[in-house]
DNA sequence: ATAAGTCATGCATAATTATGCAACTTTCTG
DNA sequence: CAGAAAGTTGCATAATTATGCATGACTTAT
């Protein structure tokens, strides 16, 4: 199923850059490799909380206010908003006050390349044993993530 | 003028009552007495940072989350102490139990090239997208904390 | 394996929200 | 006070989002 990987995806987008039509979400959406209409953007965007918010900036998609999406799923999937990586550390996004369950979990996975997490609120630094696992351990993680 | 009128009702009639569309609260001002057409509200909505949100019950309107901008930037300033980098990161020490709230600060400007934060109790480690990134993201964060 | 049921999705279009423009009002300046 | 400038609002309509219906994929029970 694609939706999964979709609605995934989904999150990293909102969460990283301004978005402020769910046109423009199809077009970064087909940048990632996943062709998708907008109406499937709307029935998403309803099932996962996410609203389009009124700023001082304009319009821009984010998740709701009162953290209306307290449906209290233990799911990693819900938990994780976006997993992402530079030349030194893998970086994981949580939804607030679940970062340290997350990274305990992620420790749990026993995963060789992984030299150490440290967790913040909603923040996890993951440090590689070595810069050259970054990838191996980002896919392996989203993986994990998305099968869920 | 009866803007600010209208305006504080709109206040009273959506933390009141659940409301999911511009049209209905046209016909609850005209119930209290203020005739107003739509797109005289779309406007009231935005200026106000009242948007529509998705909830399980279906959408309706409420205050959105940062509606505070300006009073948290003029804090700000005060919060931080300082900002240094290294090949790797950038580091921003504040004010003790301040890391948190500044670090969703600087999360919320949704810089491109800032890959994440991780705020302990008074200092913030700033991963760039790239360490290339780094110089540009410092003189970022000091210019909108100077900035007011 | 087949039929029934469920789920996911696209298409076309309905429903809803946002906005350019013009008219009108209020505030400011000299 | 005259005229300019700024602010408000409605109308018509553009832009955006939501949804009914049909289709195809996948699951389950017989």
């Amino acid at each position: 199923m694609k939706k999964q990987k979709r609605q995934f995806l989904l999150k990293e987008i909102i969460t990283r850059q301004v978005i402020s039509s769910q046109d423009e979400l199809v077009s970064e959406l087909k940048d990632s490799g996943e062709s998708v209409n907008q109406a499937t953007l709307s029935r998403d965007l309803r099932e996962m909380g996410i609203s389009r918010v009124n700023t001082p900036q304009g319009p821009r998609y984010g998740f709701s206010a009162d953290g209306e999406d307290k449906r209290v799923r233990t799911l990693i999937s819900y938990e994780v908003q976006n997993i992402a990586a530079n030349e030194s550390m893998i970086v994981v996004r949580t939804l607030p006050g679940r970062a340290q369950g997350v990274a305990e979990m992620i420790d749990s996975l026993k995963i060789t390349e992984v030299l150490a997490t440290l967790a913040g609120d909603n923040t996890i630094f993951i440090a590689p044993r070595s810069v050259k696992s970054i990838k191996k351990i980002e896919s392996a993680l989203r993986e994990f993530i998305t099968q869920e």
